[in-house]
DNA sequence: GTATAATACATCGTAACACGAAGTATATAA
DNA sequence: TTATATACTTCGTGTTACGATGTATTATAC
């Protein structure tokens, strides 16, 4: 899939992977990868990026005797899917806007 | 709509607003802004780098004593909006990964 | 008559972003 | 012992959208 397209997709992925129940990197990779490729560099950057505007919450536990950073979703990460359903509209009024046919031979002169 | 939503978009739209027909910078902004906003300068950066990768050719005519610069989709343009309407499915699936309710709320829904 | 808006195109600098590469460290299976 | 899976981190780079700014002409309003 193309790169661009991803972005703006990527951050809402990964809110919706810990959405139901908190998790850790490596599994949020396994969850979203069937949906969109995400490669580790990728996805600890996103981290960081949703911990900086408060859209999750971070603590380490331990787990069988090795530290995991578990991730929680906050009211503001809710709310931030809740929003790019919205968004979600207006790209599909764009979409109809690129997939719309023309009216068949009209003249194909520019006025 | 957020930036990074847009981004794979605009390249695709500015595609699509002269598919039908020839048309110029000023016009396709015009055509475009009704569904997603997009500014001059972002225009001709997108003008330039689909004209970089074939995806449309230029030629520039007289209007009304005024030179302007009428771009023209080619056929590797009018490949890539069909492309896109392949990663629309994909975007699809990344949707549906989105908005899936989890379990508990499942069960209350009406299938 | 002149100020202002509309038309039309162009360039520069910047911040955000995805990602490959590389690194650290432990546990388990071959 | 080696390789693979698990788990997290940092750095550098190229791509991109966009505001700011500039140039020029034509049409309209005052």
């Amino acid at each position: 899939m193309d790169i661009q397209l991803k972005r703006g997709l990527l951050d809402v992925c990964v809110l919706a992977a810990i959405k139901n129940e908190d998790s850790y990197g490596y599994k949020i990779i396994k969850d979203v990868k069937p949906y969109v490729e995400l490669s580790e560099s990728t996805l600890y950057t996103i981290l960081k990026r949703l911990e900086r505007a408060n859209m999750l919450s971070v603590h380490t536990a331990e787990h069988e005797g090795r530290l995991r950073k578990y991730y929680h979703i906050t009211s503001a990460g809710l709310n931030r899917i809740e929003e790019f359903k919205n968004e979600w509209k207006e790209m599909l009024s764009i979409y109809k806007f690129i997939t719309k046919e023309d009216i068949q031979n009209e003249q194909t002169r520019v006025s």
